[in-house]
DNA sequence: TGTACATCAGTGAACGCGCGTTCACTGATGTAC
DNA sequence: TGTACATCAGTGAACGCGCGTTCACTGATGTAC
């Protein structure tokens, strides 16, 4: 029965207690990605702001990467629920519906994104660093699929190589649109989704004419 | 006559051959971002690769930030003088003219950045890095600035607002859509580029319409 | 064309510091009877 | 309800390492005459 290694996944903690320093030391982590970066965050860093000596930061990751990954898995993960919740409103309606719809998920996803921690960085470190990358890859992946899924009911006889690659793009451009929102403040928030709202509902009504 | 401080913007290399070294830096630099990440780079890595002793690097630039800002700043130069070429072309057409080549733009633009070692991740690590992502910030406002003027001239009762808000989400949307190109292989780079290009076509286009 | 001198490009060696991580341990919490 | 024991959460101290940066210096290149 060999102990667990640190490079695996650590088990989910025990008590109740631990489950909060958990949160919390992803709270932290998300802060300081805004503060100082990922070219300087540290795990001694996080682990004095949460208010815990470094070897307990290693009870819960078994690394630095770890902890960023289950900063950006937690985010996804909040963003999905959202879609879900989407999805359950308009999926029925059809691609029309969801295309007339499309500003309500874009507000919806702004909205987890500000009230997380650090979330516009988090999303940019996931994007910046070669050892992080995939899990933003696997979650546009993710919510493309979860679209199209939705848009394939409507549209039983079309190429699904040709829907997915416009969803796909829809979801890049979404998620560019989101980052974007705190950091241009030449533009007005509402203005820049409206126009987002309005280019996605364009390209999801043309899907849903083009034989 | 006090002595430049290390602070200081460094003068130009007055010699060829530190033309070239300093070149050869920055390229190594792109390299180094691709393989390790902007977490995981240092002044001593990106010395080493390129044949020189660390104390070498610090002739050419202030600190490790002043070479990461040099290095993105060198891409988007690159990435100006492509859409300096392609505005010569296509602005005296109007804004139809310019809608119907824009295609021709982000080709050239993902030519650039195919191009240069290391360039997508030198535009994720400008956008990650609290202290670099100014420089990101003022070339896509200059760029949007750029397109501004060219549709205004077409468009002279136009709000401005309106306008510049509409080409800043363009250049944004382009730009992330030249960075998915080497993520996403899923789709096909052309199917890509094809599938922006209408989506910004039809934007510009609804422009030349509106009140 | 040769030489003396000024400037420039790059080196060798080292610095203090904070990094990521691990060890053996202690005190807090939960469980069985 | 009390107590003995097992498990869990977190600590104190330290490690080797590579970081960013600087110093005083040397050898290469360019310039004046």
């Amino acid at each position: 029965m060999a102990a667990s290694r640190a490079s695996l996944v650590k088990r989910p903690p025990q008590q109740g207690r631990a489950q909060l320093t958990r949160g919390r030391l992803l709270d932290v982590a998300g802060e300081l990605l805004a503060e100082v970066g990922i070219e300087r965050i540290s795990t001694n860093m996080i682990a004095a702001r949460a208010g815990l000596t470094p070897p307990a930061l290693y009870r819960y990751f078994g690394d630095k990467y770890a902890v960023l990954e289950a900063l950006g898995r937690r985010l996804m993960e909040r963003q999905n629920a959202v879609l879900e919740d989407w999805l359950a409103r308009h999926a029925r309606g059809g691609i029309a519906a969801m295309a007339d719809h499309i500003g309500d998920l874009l507000a919806e996803n702004a909205a987890v994104t500000r009230a997380e921690p650090g979330a516009v960085w988090i999303l940019r470190a996931l994007h910046a660093s070669p050892q992080l990358v995939h899990v933003r890859l696997e979650s546009h992946r993710y919510v493309t699929d979860r679209l199209a899924e939705a848009c394939a009911a409507y549209r039983v006889g079309m190429d699904r190589e040709v829907l997915w690659s416009r969803l796909r793009l829809a979801v890049e451009l979404g998620f560019a649109a989101d980052e974007m929102l705190y950091e241009e403040d030449r533009v007005s928030q509402a203005a820049l989704l409206a126009e987002v709202a309005a280019m996605l509902r364009a390209s999801l009504l043309d899907l849903s004419e083009i034989a």
